[in-house]
DNA sequence: GACGGCCTGTACCAAGTGGTACATTCCTCG
DNA sequence: CGAGGAATGTACCACTTGGTACAGGCCGTC
């Protein structure tokens, strides 16, 4: 196999910075984290931006599934999917996880160059997945749209606050009152 | 005046991080580019970090004077008043120290030690100023709860979207839904 | 066994980094 | 004027950073 120990390092790495923030990561902190050393890190990621943009990749892929599978409810009803999709992201154990994502998120919009690129592909590949799913279940398409945008909107925007407070009582109350007024 | 170099100085850093990301500047890169040395910034801010609580302060304070603007609006209805937020939220001027938001949320969610305080006000502050907005307009108090919590999130969560796409249009058709059916 | 890819450890480097010490200027108040 | 504190400049420091050079180790193929 070509990228093994390159991918088994990736895991181990989101792992870590996923628990300690990519902020001030170093090379050298990263690799002692993970067992490695940073000399490893640079043979297989190039420089440490290509780490983040391996990283950001990695999300990118990560993203994709989720979608598919979400995709692949193909009986369920908008509501259903909508409460699905919230259940998923809320999910405690993914929290790590999405942590690293809004920081990546915030420092591609300030033009960091290992995460920009995932401006590219953060909105309109969920946005377009949405549309289709919404089209599927009768909406007009230019109504799926604007609906599919809001949705994802309201997800993270939700998923901001849970990630900030804790609160998760409070923030699917919010959802359900999203799910009851649009969908 | 006690801190009015400081205030001045303060002005200036955010002016430059909003445009140019808080990610790898440094206090020397910073200070050249707003014309001071960083042995200023670390007079005046005790260290990096103090720096960015002072930033995070800063946009404390220009949150909760939107917010006290928000509520100066006694008359108008509720559709008028998400109509308003979002106006103010979405105009381009504002999109840099929006960046800037994000990317202290980001890093704030990832524990670091001078983002971390704003986690405290980023989402109660605006939750307990709009369920008093909403309440003054006859909501029974729980929902509207959560209704300004979803307020928040979807504004937040569009504005994500509109500062990774900067698409205005779509972004506003997805708001102008939100006002039909939540508000 | 010799070769040739991959992979990895050691040692090193120049270029910064945040932070400090100390001297100096500036400004205000008596 | 002169004293004294706030503000600023210069020079420096120890340390860390990302990245590189080089020498090997591992391992399957001929």
């Amino acid at each position: 196999m070509e990228g093994d120990a390159r991918a088994a390092l990736l895991r181990s790495a989101i792992g870590h910075l996923a628990e300690h923030g990519l902020g001030g990561a170093t090379l050298r902190g990263i690799a002692a984290a993970i067992g490695t050393s940073h000399r490893m890190l640079i043979y297989h990621f190039g420089s440490r931006d290509g780490l983040v943009l391996a990283i950001v990749r990695s999300v990118e892929e990560e993203q994709r599934a989720a979608l598919a599978e979400l995709a692949a409810d193909a009986g369920a009803s908008t509501a259903e999917l909508a409460r699905r999709m919230w259940e998923r992201v809320a999910d405690p154990r993914l929290h790590p996880h999405e942590r690293l994502f809004f920081e990546l998120y915030g420092r591609a919009l300030q033009g960091d160059p290992g995460a920009a690129p995932m401006l590219e592909w953060v909105v309109p590949t969920w946005v377009d997945q949405l549309t289709t799913l919404l089209v599927q279940r009768g909406l007009p398409a230019d109504q799926a749209r604007a609906t599919a945008r809001l949705g994802l909107a309201t997800v993270r925007g939700l998923l901001l606050d849970l990630l900030a407070t804790g609160d998760r009582a409070a923030a699917d109350a919010a959802h359900e009152l999203f799910i009851r007024r649009v969908t």
